[in-house]
DNA sequence: CATGAATGAGAGTTCATTCAT
DNA sequence: CATGAATGAACTCTCATTCAT
C-alpha cells in the first residue's frame, strides 16, 4: 500500500478519534476509535504506541491552530480585541468536548517533553497578547501571566463539562474578562 | 455488639476514601481504599453499597460542613465578606483534590435524587449570599447565580487540577472576584 | 441463655432455611436465613457448621416425616393406596420447593455418611411398599426398586421447577402411576 | 484476516463450554472454560458476551440437533417407533449431562425471547410426534402435550443428575414410556 | 502495512465463614 | 451463647495492547 494511504490513515484515525473524545471523554475505548476511523485497532496503534500518545497527537493538532490563530490575531492590530478574542476562542473551542482540557495543561506542566517546545509557544503567545493588552490598558496591568492561565484553564474546565447552556457560559466568561480590564470601584 | 467498631470503621472507611479519591480520582481502586483503611474489601462494600455511593457519601458530607459554614457566613453580618469568603471557602477546600468538583456540581446538574435536597440547598445558600452581597453593592447587580456557578465550578476544578502553587491559585481567584465587585471602566 | 433458648433458636433457624430454600433454592444467602429466622448469622452457624450441614438438616427432617408418613401408609391395609399415596405424597410435598429433590437423592447415593441410615430406611420404606403393591398385583412385578427410585425423582424434580400448573402435574404424576399397574395392550 | 482462526476458536470454546457444563453445570467458572479452551478469558467473551449468552448458544444447538432428528423420525415411516426414539434420545442426550435440562425448559416456558422460536418448534415437532402416535394408537389418547412435557422433563433431569447407572435409567424411562400405551387393566 | 482476534491483568462486587465484642 | 461486622477468595466482565494471519 502506497505511503499516501497510510498518511490518509493517519489523518483519518486523529479525526475519528477527535470526536470520539470529544463525545466521550478519555474513557472512550480504543475499538470505538477505530470503528469510526473505519479501520482495525491495529491501525491506530500503527500511527500512535498508545491511547495516550493519541490523545496527545490530537491535542498538539488542536493547539497548532490556536496558535496560528494566535499569530493571526496579534498581527490583526487591535491588542485588546486579539487578547479578549484568544481567550473566548479557546473556550469555545473547548465548549462541551470532553477531555480537552488538556490543551490548556499542555501550556502549563505536566507534558511531554516532545510537547514541551509547543507548551512554551502557548505561553509565549498568550503571555503576548496578554501584555500587548496591558500596554494599551486593555488589561489589568497587575495581572500576570500564571493567573491569567489558571483563570482561562478553568474557564475551559467549565465549558468541558457540558453542563452549562450556551448564554450561561458566555455570560460567565463575560463577567470573567469584564474584570480583568482596568477599572476603578464605584 | 460491635457497633462502636463498626462506627470506627466506616469512619476510617471514608476518611481512607477521602484521601485516595483526593489523590487519585475517581478512577482510584477500591482495593486500595480498603487497604488504606486497613481494612478488607469487604468492609468497604458493608458500609458502602457501591463505589459511586461511597463518592457521594463523601460529597455529601463535604458539602454539609460547607454548607454549615454557608450559614454561619451569612449570619455573621458582613455581606461583603460572607459572599467573598464561601466562594474562596470553597475553591479552598477543593484545591488539588481531584474527583472533587462533582460537590459543585451537586448544586448544578445530574445529580441522583437523594442529593436533590442538598444540591437545592447549595444553590440556595449560593443565592442568598449572592443576592445580600448584591444588596450591599459589594458585587455587580448583573451577575446572576447561573453565571456565579459556572465561575465558581471552573475556579474549583483548576484547584482541583494541582497543576498550580497556591499563590498562583490565589491571585487568580482575587482577580476573579475582584471583576465581580461593581465598577467603571478607567 | 437457658439450654430452651438455644433449642427455640435452632429450631427457628431450621423453619427459616426450609422456607427460604424452598423459595431460592441452594443460591439463598444464609444472611437471608438467619434474617428470616430472627437472629444473628452467627447464630445459624452455631446451631449448623456449613450451608450444606443446614441443608442437610432440613433434607434429614423432611425424609423423617415422609417415613412416619410411610410407615402409617404400611399399616393402614391397602397395599396399592399405600405405595400410590407415597409415590403421590413425595410429589407433591416437593412440588415449587426448590432444592428440595436431595431429599430422593438421599435414598439414592451421594449422602453423608451421618444420613446414611435414613437413606437406608427410606429406600427400605419405599422397597417395602413397593413389595406389598406387586404382591396384590396393584403394580407390575417387573419394577424393581432402582428404577422406582429413578422415576420418583424424576418427578420430583419436574415438580420443584415451579414451571407446571398443578393440574398438569398431577396428569403427568397420573399417567406414571398408571403405567406402573399390571396391564395388557391393546 | 484471521476468520479461520476465529471460527475454530469458537468452536473450541463452545465444545469447552459444552464439556465443563455438562460435568460441573451452571456454576462452572468461566475461567476453567477458558483453560479448558486453551485460550483466554477474553477470547471466550468475544465469542459468547455473556455466560448466560454462552449457556444459550450451546443449548440452542443441542436443541437444533434434536429438532434435525425429530424431521428425520416424523418422515421414517413408523409413528409409534417416532415418538418412542424421540423421547429415549432425549433423555439419552441428556444422561449424566448437568444442565441440559433447560434444553427442555425451552419447550416449555421461561426462556429467552430470541429463542421462543425454537422452543415453540421444539413443542411443535413433539405435539407431531405424539399425535401421530396416538392416531396409530401407539400412546394413550388422553395423554396431552403439557403433561407429555412435564413427563419428558422428569426423565431428563434424573437422567442429567448421574445417579443411576445406564441400566437403571433404561429401565425407568422402559416402564414410563411403557405406561403411555393404550392398556388395558389386569 | 492492515486486520481484528486473542490476551490477561485488573476492576467492581458477592457471600460463606470467622471472630471480636 | 448471640451478634453482626469483618474477611478475602471467587466470580463475571472490560479493554488497552499485542501479534498471527
Amino acid at each position: 500500500m502506497a505511503r499516501s494511504d497510510a498518511v490518509r490513515n493517519r489523518e483519518k484515525v486523529r479525526q475519528a478519534a477527535e470526536t470520539v473524545l470529544s463525545e466521550q471523554g478519555l474513557s472512550a475505548r480504543m475499538d470505538e476509535i477505530a470503528r469510526r476511523a473505519g479501520v482495525g485497532v491495529g491501525t491506530v496503534y500503527r500511527h500512535f504506541a498508545t491511547k495516550e500518545a493519541l490523545y496527545q497527537a490530537i491535542v498538539t493538532a488542536r493547539v497548532d491552530v490556536l496558535l496560528a490563530e494566535a499569530d493571526q490575531l496579534r498581527e490583526s492590530g487591535d491588542p485588546r480585541t486579539a487578547f479578549f478574542t484568544f481567550f473566548t476562542r479557546i473556550v469555545a473551542d473547548a465548549t462541551g468536548k470532553k477531555a480537552y482540557t488538556d490543551a490548556l495543561r499542555t501550556a502549563g506542566i505536566d507534558l511531554k517533553s516532545e510537547q514541551a517546545a509547543q507548551a512554551a509557544r502557548m505561553r509565549q503567545a498568550i503571555d503576548d497578547l496578554l501584555r500587548n493588552a496591558q500596554q494599551t490598558a486593555a488589561v489589568r496591568r497587575d495581572a500576570a501571566l500564571p493567573e491569567i492561565l489558571a483563570l482561562l484553564r478553568g474557564a475551559t474546565m467549565a465549558a468541558e463539562t457540558g453542563d452549562y447552556p450556551a448564554a450561561v457560559l458566555d455570560r460567565s466568561l463575560q463577567l470573567l474578562l469584564d474584570g480583568l480590564r482596568p477599572h476603578a470601584d464605584i
